[in-house]
DNA sequence: CAGATGACAGATTTCAATATCTGTCATCTG
DNA sequence: CAGATGACAGATATTGAAATCTGTCATCTG
């Protein structure tokens, strides 16, 4: 659009490539798009990212680390019911979701692509941060004495995993389904009861 | 293979396009493909499935209730304590999921295709006969007084969702990784510890 | 006449030629 | 001389013509 005179850094680069991917679509954004947008050459964009594939996973983790930023809010609310406040996560977590799927799902459909092609890595990371902040929840209610878990690590693992179907963008087809609210109730009281402390 | 003289069954045409689907896999196994495999014109294969569509859902269907009845099996079981019976059924649901994606991969992943085309048809059914069992398998234990469940139905639906990650083939490549059997005991016993009637 | 056939139209797939892209690097420029 | 350039080789994607497939149906056959 504009030829840019300002600095190339990495950071406009991942700004353009996210546009360029938003109009193009995962399969036809290509590095030269990139540049092209830029207005510099596409060797220029090779001296910040060492590879196509580099590029994509910093756009990547840049979108998946703002779902984890949002979330991370409701794991540092002070002294909330622990059971409220898990619920309140799990709630986030498939809301955001949702919602990005639902305003835009070619954008959606995008990142659902890129983050196929990253799924051992970036997303892999992206997992491990969600269920450290599952942890640091189910770790508090156990202290609080209003959780039993053994261990909160497997626990909040479980409980992750347990409920992929609420996140995982491969059932977003399912999100907007009438019945998917009262499925995700079902399936959250259900985890909830099962880590509940007996008197 | 042989000419066949036999009459031309509906039979017999799933059993040749299995044989095909195996052969060549789901992207290029035509009607063409079966019929000549069964020595007959391709209209004659259209006399007994309306399209391909059709044809390639019957076959989905036959593979699927295989599953289904082996686990019938493990609801008809009297007698057992109802959470042993309740894990042994994931237990085996998911060894057998877990076995047909370990011992032929390539065919699983021809059924993966298949079951991902009808989606809405075939696999929901599949998947409602499933939940029917988890649902009497709820139900018995609640008589029992061993589960406290409000709705069997719900719950075994949660049960069953809270699952997917070990039987939903989209999980496959899970399935062999170090950690998938521990995982999987984290997240049933959970579950169980949901289900289970406070004294 | 119940059931099989194969020619056919329109849709889909294949294939090979062509164009574009990725990643490198010798060269240029401020 | 730090940073940008664009020519280049090999890999990948696009394209359009030809081949194959799907689904129908008038016709044939036991």
């Amino acid at each position: 659009m504009s030829p840019t005179p300002q600095p190339l850094t990495a950071e406009r680069i991942l700004e353009t490539t996210e546009e360029v991917l938003r109009r193009h679509g995962p399969a036809k954004a290509t590095v030269v798009d990139v540049a092209r947008a830029l207005g510099v050459s596409h060797g220029s964009v090779y001296r910040h990212f060492r590879t196509k594939a580099a590029l994509r996973e910093a756009v990547t983790k840049r979108w998946l680390d703002r779902t984890t930023l949002l979330l991370a809010d409701i794991v540092a609310e002070p002294g909330t019911d622990p059971a409220a406040r898990l619920r309140a996560w799990l709630t986030a977590l498939f809301a955001a979701k949702r919602r990005k799927a639902f305003d835009d799902p070619e954008l959606f459909a995008t990142y659902t692509v890129l983050t196929t092609e990253t799924a051992e890595t970036v997303v892999g990371e992206h997992i491990a941060e969600l269920t450290g902040q599952l942890t640091e929840i189910v770790r508090a209610g156990v202290a609080a004495g209003a959780f039993a878990a053994e261990d909160p690590a497997t626990a909040a693992g479980a409980v992750f995993r347990a409920t992929d179907r609420f996140h995982d963008p491969h059932y977003a087809g399912e999100w907007e389904k009438p019945g998917a609210e009262s499925d995700f109730r079902a399936v959250v009281d259900l985890l909830l009861r099962g880590l509940r402390a007996r008197d």
